[in-house]
DNA sequence: ACGCCCTTGTGAAAGCACGCACAAAGTGGG
DNA sequence: CCCACTTTGTGCGTGCTTTCACAAGGGCGT
């Protein structure tokens, strides 16, 4: 713990680096519990699936971690990026829409890891309220507002069908939420300050096709190194 | 029908393009509903959630479709977009796990719009082995090789929990398919010619929660600038 | 038939993101 | 104590994305 230079980073660290914090610290949380202590760049950079060169850069924007001829150490770096990525502290999300993408919304065991939980579970529909998903009673619609006061609601979850979609939306920012995670295939208009990630399942099916076609069409020009995966064995 | 250059777009599509298509083809859709005949780049960006300008050089890139001084056909601009997105075909779907989300995902009506054919719904679970979801009974993970080859499925969908993940992806990969759609919290090795697309809930809710940090720390360096929404009003 | 006005399509510039390749830094053995 | 080896952190070149700004093109009113 010597003093370094107490300005580990400075603000600002590149989106593209953001959304890939949590798969290293997926593959982190992985590592722990097979007892791993340490872990290089390299091996890391191979169980989250990305380079290596692009790792290391990615964590030198949180500071320096690593033990150079070492690696990282584990349970360390697990915690640098969750307090990174806010996940020290507790969110509430409310989740609206208790169908079946609701519900496995509740189910989705511990939310990923800790640093979630879910406040509410609310749908429109007099049939499923009161239903019990995951250990949690279905509100109704109406008491959203209520709800994310009394809850202190910061995300809020849609997943209701496309026409309720922007309606649920409004209700969630004019109660104060400011983070929204829309799974419904409409685009969401909200004020600057709200922050929307949306979530679609038939345009992931739609870049999918694209690149069937392309490698359908003859010889595709390029191969189809998809955005994500597409990586070599292991 | 002039002659034009006959030679449109020449292949080779930006990536980012790609996946807005969608979002174009569905507010277009929803214009079309809606009995409009043209749509100009301004009116149809905004309805997309996208800057103008990036929209016309999206749109350049499949050919010149548009007319100066009046917009797009509404209609014409559908039928070249989804013929470049690969959706004048039918695709078939395989989905594998038949829990919430598999649901969820079977009953996404028409999948998105057309195009996409679901095949099969399988589990590994005897317990729900026969159930019937969206008109479609549930069949067993054991013939996900024979529905591959006898539907001739192009795109699996892995909705299992993520032990299970890689095994499904293997299966899938071994009988042929090319493109897979994991919502499963997991990185797939595949071989470089399959191609992957990731759907993760956790990773969304973190980066939002990133995001949610930023704003609550005092006064943030920059405004969240959401990578997909964050728009004005209408 | 002419000219005004609107909207597209696209050069050019700026900003990001990626990956290579290497210097810097720390470990462990002799 | 020194040296060889390992692995980090990063400067730099390259290519992709986004955005601006405007010339070219086409419709419509007169």
């Amino acid at each position: 713990m010597t003093p370094r230079s107490t300005r580990p980073r400075e603000r600002g660290i590149p989106e593209a680096t953001v959304a890939r914090l949590p798969v290293y610290l997926r593959a982190l949380q992985g590592l722990a519990e097979r007892g791993i202590l340490t872990v290089s760049s390299e091996d890391l950079a191979s169980a989250a699936g990305v380079n290596s060169a692009k790792l290391r850069k990615d964590l030198s924007h949180l500071g320096s971690y690593g033990t150079r001829g070492v690696g990282y150490d584990v349970d360390y770096l697990v915690y640098q990026i969750s307090r990174e990525l806010g996940l020290t502290q507790d969110w509430s999300v409310a989740i609206v829409g208790a169908g079946n993408l609701g519900r496995a919304l509740a189910n989705y065991g511990g939310f990923g890891t800790r640093g979630f939980r879910i406040a509410a579970l609310l749908d429109a529909d007099e049939g499923v309220v009161g239903d019990e998903v995951a250990g949690l009673r279905v509100g109704h619609i109406d008491t959203l507002e209520d709800v994310v006061s009394a809850e202190r609601v910061s995300i809020g979850v849609i997943a209701v069908p496309a026409v309720a979609a922007q309606g649920v939306c409004d209700r969630f920012v004019e109660a104060g939420v400011t983070s929204v995670l829309n799974f419904a295939p409409v685009v969401l208009n909200v004020p600057p300050a709200v922050d929307v990630r949306k979530v679609d399942l038939s345009i992931e099916l739609q870049i999918l096709a694209f690149h069937a076609q392309r490698k359908a069409d003859g010889r595709a020009t390029a191969p189809p190194a998809g955005r994500i995966g597409a990586k070599e064995k292991a």
